[in-house]
Parts: C-alpha cells; sequence; structure tokens
RNA sequence: GGGGCCGUAGCUCAAUUGGUUAGAGUACCAGACUGUCGAUCUGGACGUUGCGGGUUCGAGUCCCGUCGGCCUCGCCA
C-alpha cells in the first residue's frame, strides 16, 4: 500500500490553504511537459487542481513524471502555493493555487482511452456505454449523477419528514395481465412457472395500505418489456407513494410540496403551487393531447361547423364519416415557404393525417391553392375564428378525432421549437384531471381502463358504469411537466364489489379476475381503507430538470434502443445446464 | 412489426457526375522547450471505408442482403 495518505480532493484547495503540505489523489486530466517544468492538472469527481512538478524542487519526482499520461492513477505530496501573478486560471475553482509536488507515486497506468475524458465530447453513445467507466469520469456525467443523488435524497428527507415511511416490494412478482408486456423470470424450483419483473409496485402497495402501513413510499426499479424511445428504458425508476384515508386534493398537494422541495434545495429556484389544473376533455380539444406543453399557447381549434358549409370535398368527407376539421395559427408563418409546408405535410403524414390544407393570410384574406372551395363569408369566418392576422398561416387536419389529435398536437410542439416559442428553461407543471375511466380499444374490441383497472370511477358517475361506460370520469390524476408525463396516480378503488363490476367491464370475468388478482380482491374484503397514491417517473424527472432530452444521460448504466448493454454485453446466451434446471429451451 | 437517418484512421468528420496513392482536425508516439492551463514548435506512425454479395474496365460512392447505432409510428394499464 502507498505510504501516501490523501489529505483532501482536487477541488478543495483555496489561497487560505497556501503553504500547508497536502496529498492528492486521482486520474491525470491533462499534461503540459515544458521541457523544465511539467504540469499536471489533476481531476477527481471533486474537480481539478493543477500539479507542478521541478527539477529545482523535487528532482526525483519530476523524472518519473516524465512518464505520466492521460487518465494515469496517481498521487502527489507536495505544498500549496498561490500562483503567480498572471498565470491564475479563473476558469477553475482551484484557479488562485497549485501544487508544487515533491512526491509523486503513480498507482496505476492506463492504455489511451477510446475518447477523450472531457466534457462537450460528440462520441457516439454506442462507444459512451461501451466504456461507461470512462464515459462516467466526464465531469458533465458526474454532475448529472451527483444532481439525481440530491433530488433522491430530497425525496427521502420529504417523505420522512411527512410521516411516510420507505417499505420495498418484490422484484420476483406475479405476471398481470393488462398494460405493458411482461419480463419473465422462470422458475427453477416451479418447473414450468415464472416469475414477472414488476411494471410497477400497484398491487404491493394497495396491499399495504390494506395492511395499515398508511403513508407508503419506495424509490423503486420498475420494468417494461416494450421498444425503447429516448425517453422510455426498459428498466426505469419511479417515486413511488401511497396514502389512506385521503382525496385527490391531498395526493396533489404532498406532491406539489415535494416539487418545491426539489426545486428549492436542488434546482435552486422557486416554483408556484399550486400547479394549475387542466381537464382531460380540455387538454384534448385545446392541445390534442394529454400531456400539453404549456410554454407557449398556439391552441388548437374546432373548425367543422365553419368549414362544412365550403365545397371542399376532403373536409366534407371526413364530417360526414364522423371525422372532424381542427386547425392551428401557426403566427407569423405565412412567409413559409411551399418547401417547409411540404415538410410540415410529411411531419403530420407519420401521425396518420393524409394531407395538410392551409392558408396564408394576407392583406387581401386568405390565400391558397384551395381558396376556390370555399365561398368568401366562409373564408372570413375562418379567419375570425383562428384569430387570423396578416402573415399568419394556418394549418387544417381533416380526418377521425384520433389521426386530427394526433397530428395536431405534435404538429403545435414542432412549429413551437421551430419558431423559437418555447423558453428552454421555463419549468411548466400542470395537473391533468377529469380522465375518464376507460376508452375502447379497437384491437381488443372491448373497454380498457386508462389508467389502470384499480382506479376508482367518481361516486357520482357509477351509476353510468355499466350504461354509458366511456362517460364515467376516474378519479386519476396526471402530472405533466413541458409535455411530457412525469406519472400519474388516482385514488384506487376499496370495495370488492366496484373493483369486480369494473373488471367485468373490462372484460375480465370473476374467474380470471381471482386467478389474476385474487389476493387484490382477498385483500379488499377484509377492511380495506380508502386509499390513493402516485409514482413520478425519476428518470424523467431529472432529464428535465438538467433540461436534457435523453434519460440515458442520467442513468448511470442505460441500455441502446434494442435493450442491450454494450459494456456488460447483456441480454447473452447462458451455460445449457443453467437452462437444464429451469426446464426451459430458447430459440 | 413499419418508416427514416447513419456506419471511412483511436475519436469527430471530409472525399466532385463512379476515376490515380482515401484526406483534415484531434488523440497517439518521438524530439525540443522553466509558467502552461484546448500549451507551443518540429517530425512520425495510424485505414479489411461495419460485414457479405452484385453491377462495372474501375465502387468509400450505385444495387441487394446482413449486422450495429440513433430517431420515429405502432406499442408503452
Amino acid at each position: 500500500m502507498s505510504k501516501l495518505k490523501r489529505t483532501c480532493t482536487c477541488g478543495q484547495l483555496r489561497l487560505k490553504d497556501v503553504s500547508s503540505t497536502i496529498v492528492l489523489m486521482g486520474w491525470v486530466d491533462s499534461v503540459r511537459d515544458h521541457g523544465g517544468v511539467i504540469f499536471i492538472d489533476l481531476r477527481d469527481r471533486d474537480g481539478i487542481t493543477q500539479v507542478v512538478f521541478n527539477p529545482d524542487a523535487a528532482n526525483k519526482s519530476y523524472e518519473l513524471a516524465h512518464q505520466l499520461r492521460s487518465e494515469y492513477v496517481i498521487g502527489i505530496r507536495g505544498k500549496v502555493a498561490a500562483r503567480p501573478a498572471g498565470t491564475i486560471n479563473p476558469d477553475l475553482a482551484t484557479g488562485e493555487i497549485e501544487v508544487i509536488a515533491d512526491e509523486l507515486e503513480i498507482f496505476n497506468k492506463s492504455e489511451t482511452p477510446p475518447f477523450e475524458i472531457i466534457d462537450n465530447s460528440n462520441v457516439s453513445l454506442e462507444l459512451r456505454l461501451k466504456h461507461r467507466y470512462l464515459d462516467l469520469r466526464r465531469p458533465e456525467m458526474q454532475k448529472h449523477l451527483v444532481f439525481r443523488h440530491k433530488v433522491c435524497q430530497v425525496m427521502r428527507e420529504y417523505f420522512d419528514g411527512l410521516g411516510f415511511i420507505d417499505i420495498e416490494t418484490p422484484v420476483l412478482t406475479k405476471s398481470t395481465p393488462e398494460g405493458a408486456r411482461d419480463y419473465l423470470v422462470p422458475s427453477r424450483v416451479n418447473q414450468g412457472k415464472v416469475y414477472a419483473l414488476p411494471q410497477s409496485p400497484q398491487l404491493f402497495k394497495q396491499v399495504l395500505m390494506v395492511a395499515g402501513y398508511d403513508r407508503y413510499f419506495q424509490i423503486v426499479r420498475c420494468f417494461r418489456d416494450e421498444d425503447l424511445r429516448a425517453q422510455r428504458q426498459p428498466e426505469f425508476t419511479q417515486i413511488d407513494m401511497e396514502m389512506s384515508f385521503v382525496d385527490e386534493s391531498d395526493i396533489m398537494q404532498i406532491i406539489e410540496g415535494l416539487i418545491a422541495a426539489i426545486f428549492e434545495k436542488v434546482v435552486g429556484k422557486t416554483i408556484n403551487t399550486p400547479f394549475p389544473r387542466l381537464s382531460y376533455r380540455e387538454s384534448m380539444v385545446y392541445y390534442g393531447c394529454d400531456a400539453p406543453d404549456l410554454r407557449f399557447d398556439m391552441k388548437i381549434q374546432d373548425v367543422s361547423y365553419i368549414v362544412k358549409e365550403s365545397n371542399f370535398k376532403v373536409f366534407l368527407d371526413a364530417i360526414k364519416s364522423g371525422g372532424q376539421v381542427r386547425a392551428i395559427n401557426a403566427t407569423g408563418c405565412g412567409n413559409y415557404s411551399r418547401k417547409e409546408i411540404d415538410e410540415l405535410t410529411e411531419f403530420v403524414g407519420q401521425f396518420g393525417a393524409k394531407g395538410l390544407a392551409w392558408f396564408k393570410v394576407e392583406e387581401t384574406g386568405l390565400v391558397s391553392s384551395i381558396t376556390k372551395f370555399f365561398p368568401p363569408e366562409i373564408l372570413q369566418k375562418i379567419q375570425q375564428h383562428m384569430n387570423a392576422k396578416t402573415g399568419d398561416l394556418l394549418l387544417f387536419v381533416a380526418d377521425k378525432e384520433k389521426v386530427v389529435s394526433q397530428s395536431l398536437a405534435h404538429l403545435r410542439v414542432h412549429l413551437g421549437h421551430k419558431n423559437n416559442l418555447i423558453d428552454p428553461v421555463e419549468f411548466n407543471f400542470v395537473w391533468i384531471v377529469d380522465f375518464p375511466l376507460f376508452e375502447y380499444s379497437e384491437d381488443a374490441k372491448r373497454y380498457v381502463a386508462l389508467h389502470h383497472p384499480f382506479t376508482s370511477p367518481r361516486q357520482e358517475d357509477l351509476p353510468l358504469l355499466e350504461e354509458k361506460p366511456l362517460e364515467a370520469r376516474a378519479r386519476a390524476y396526471d402530472l405533466v411537466l413541458n409535455g411530457v408525463e412525469l406519472g400519474g396516480g388516482s385514488i384506487r378503488i376499496h370495495s370488492p364489489e366496484i373493483q369486480k363490476r369494473v373488471f367485468r367491464l373490462l372484460g375480465i370475468n370473476d374467474d380470471e379476475a381471482y386467478q389474476k388478482f385474487g389476493f387484490l380482491l382477498d385483500a379488499l374484503k377484509y377492511g380495506a381503507p380508502p386509499h390513493g397514491g402516485i409514482a413520478l417517473g425519476v428518470d424523467r424527472m431529472i432529464a428535465l430538470l438538467l433540461h436534457l432530452d435523453d434519460i440515458r444521460e442520467v442513468i448511470a448504466f442505460p441500455k441502446t434502443q434494442k435493450a442491450t448493454c454494450p459494456m456488460t454485453e447483456a441480454p447473452s446466451e447462458v451455460d445449457p445446464q443453467q437452462l437444464r434446471e429451469l426446464g426451459i429451451r430458447l430459440g
């Protein structure tokens, strides 16, 4: 073992430490060899300190220092000195001092790294993930993970302070129908049977409420075997909580307090609470989605009732077949070229829109190749309804509701970015409330739960359950930040009868319900308190708070889009013996 | 499962309509240099153009397939 013992880290030393003898350890960030004197930037996760090797001060160490290369791990002993006038580095926290080394020990050499350990490097993600231990050395990544740690600490303190207790729930659990595809783990002891990794601890936390553990929370890993996105990993982390004897406003208030605490203690900003609330219906009407970005306006307008008086077949056909025509006013975009509009058309095409009708607003009125299909008074009504001014561009999608909503929702956000309508440092929170309990699935040919099957209907909507299920509203709420769904929750069903009614409506008969969720239905029979909760995506939240658009930047060891890990090369083949013990065969 | 973009030196990229020996920056190696901090200067080394096939007198460039990465639709209670 080294005779050196570290006395401080690479970000600590200041002018007040001048002339004290210290020992630093860390990685060689860069070497500047001037022949007579060698400068080393020594890095650890706390910062960088300049170390000077001078032949006049310590010739032996100076000679050894010639061997130093990037990423060598070394320890040095030396005396802290004020930097000579004119050589102060204002970019370093330790820039007013340097350490004159008298002793150098090389703990380990390093091969030349496959990429430089610097911020702002635009190395491919694949290479970064393959050598994640090098990537994570970058100050930027260390900042992300430290930030994440601090947010999680605030979460724990906050919930602890309010009397919540942290309880772990199983990772090996039971596969449940509905929802995402499960990751499965075959059981060796029970051949032919499998565990599933939890998509969330939903049922366990409800059982904990029945057990009387009011106020539970957990920072917990969840697993969903679906295709990946920049915002979606197969395993991700939720801050999960559940409470008894509460209603929606209790949960929302506590979460608002949590967010406020995170902003105050970690982000260093104050955030206004309570957050605004928007009904699901309004959100769909004005923004075409249930996770609207409210940092800019540009609301969607329904013009079906106006354009049905026109002669434009595309619009008329859409309306006739039960669809609609809605539009957005791209304010000030009247100067868009044909090519730009074509690009927008192509853009909405990926959401199923068969076209994008447009009018440019000029002094003389609406101008477009389709103007001839619209009587002047209709054009005027459109212009008025859309509050269109000279220089604006009106964009229309005509189709069934889902296509129109989705196309315009994405188009709205696209234009918001394209036209710099979005303040990149704003944090805009909104609650979406009054969700329907069910929606009809064309694929499954049945009703499916919009939230999940344990969400309580509103008391006054109970009579609607069997008669008009699509009109029944859920006691659910989603928290949206800058157009991204952070998470959601609900007041749960605590009555076994209502839970059975909901299962039946979802096409899950009593036998099936007992087979899949028997333990929950049983638990509800033994004095289940009214309860509810919420879960928020931690990775997404951290990424948004750091203004990052890829959650892999805040996860230490994330997966690629094909759900592989370039570093460990997971998933991998296993020894045939392992498979035999499990009683399974692959491929 | 569908659509799109990409793959050239360790890294980031370039290479005219298919045309001579595939370049640059950086990293790396060697030498010089006692105040640099993106050190500088001089020199050097580094390529199965992801892989396989095809078209062609000739392919980094065109075609087909395949592997990998990214974005996206579907999917994600």
